[in-house]
DNA sequence: AGCTCATGTGAACGACTTTTACATGAGCTG
DNA sequence: CAGCTCATGTAAAAGTCGTTCACATGAGCT
């Protein structure tokens, strides 16, 4: 019953020729599957068709495999972070809620890296690489909190931008964690996930002074706004940004 | 050298009399050490002083172990919301925001429980009683928002109290999550996760048309507010719910 | 053709989880 | 108090993992 094995070196001789790599995937589906936790290194080695001892060529250890996915997890991240806020166009705000549907959507549609880039436990400090990584993608949201905080209506005092960003990433976070998880979109809600951020979102924007009918109080400092038509459905309703309150 | 165990079996004899609540002292304090992924069902054993196979007849396995631990948090942590909300006294944003708090210090002084609860990858739907004991804790923000949506300033629809509930909670556990925990306070923050999160609430409140000066719009229906001198340190500073902006 | 070194193998170690057959003794029953 | 029973503990064993080590292979360079 060893002949799967010889088979397999068959097709693919002794060496296996792109093993780090295959590593990678087979441990990003494995992530999703059974989460972080359920992992196993050995298991990642059988799908490649390798021996157990064979990642330790390509991974100092089990951690540092899943360092590599957490750290290639905050790059996509960043990546789609980034063509989400694509520079604040059309407007500042419309840019700002789009970027919080790309965390949602990325926690969804990318549980495994999302899971290994927050919720494996990984000491993320202790990896200087990791930590940057993690950094990029935060300073996404701190920009566009930049570009927001400088839109405040004057008069009023601007909010830090660095608070509001820290403020933006807890609620995407929050609702991701508890409420946007793959198989785990445990409790049963009112609304979606997307939509419970997005009012939120908009709430907490109102709150610091910020129009949130998409049309901006300061002029000149924001191209046009869309026309209303435009902006299908996630316009905020006349009454607020949730449903009809019975 | 195995007198060590017959030592301990000296001391307390063949039976251990209390072994159940001992290994949920041990695996409390491992996980607090070592994370829910670290904690090993052995480890909580030897602690105890007996065998790698006494934990069976208490535990189906060391799932059931975590689900233990995981359902005692979730009712430590109801009741620690239930003591912060208080009834909504002496005024329903004070106890509101006390609430918040509470969960951030829950977070902070109970990682092991936290870890339990939201980190441990235990499928929360899986097990009915866990179930129950998390929704009991949430109905507990649930009913301090139904309250606070009763106050909603006239004029403005109502928001859905379920919303502001989910709204809370996000906020909280992200907060908690990102920037409150044990050794992995990570990141270096402008200012303590509790302001920060007590600013993200006020933000979110006035947002919804609350006034966050604690100083009720509405009239008799709520109690005669906390004297300024009285609201020591958490009151909000004139300009805004953040510090100075520079 | 031959060398070398990156890459893969198998065996082995210790730790962990879980099951099984057996041991102990606390507490009831007569 | 003797005897029984059953909850609770033990040791041993099987299977899995992570990790290391000595050794094998063959790709690519000289």
């Amino acid at each position: 019953m060893s002949w799967r094995k010889e088979q397999r070196r068959a097709e693919r001789g002794y060496h296996h020729g792109n093993l780090k790599e295959a590593l990678l995937q087979a441990a990003l589906g494995l992530i999703a599957e059974k989460g972080a936790a359920g992992f196993t290194f050995a298991d990642a080695a059988r799908m490649a068709g390798v021996s157990a001892a064979a990642p330790y060529r390509h991974f100092r250890d089990r951690d540092e495999l899943l360092s590599s996915i957490a750290q290639r997890g905050f790059e996509q991240f960043e990546s789609r972070l980034t063509a989400a806020w694509d520079d604040g166009r059309p407007d500042t705000v419309t840019a700002f809620e789009r970027v919080g549907r790309a965390y949602l959507a990325f926690a969804r549609e990318e549980p495994a890296f999302y899971n290994a880039m927050f919720e494996s436990g990984l000491p993320v400090d202790a990896n200087p690489a990791l930590q940057a990584a993690s950094e990029r993608a935060f300073n996404i949201i701190r920009a566009a909190a930049e570009r927001l905080a400088a839109l405040a209506p004057p008069g009023t005092p601007r909010p830090p931008a660095m608070m509001m960003a820290l403020h933006i990433w807890s609620m995407s976070h929050g609702v991701a964690s508890l409420f946007s998880r793959g198989d785990a979109a445990r409790r049963k809600l009112p609304m979606s996930p997307d939509e419970l951020l997005e009012a939120e979102v908009l709430i907490y924007l109102r709150g610091l002074g910020f129009p949130t009918d998409r049309r901006p109080a300061g002029k000149g400092a924001e191209p046009p706004p869309v026309p209303p038509e435009a902006s299908s459905g996630s316009g905020v309703p006349p009454g607020g940004p949730w449903g009809k309150p019975k």
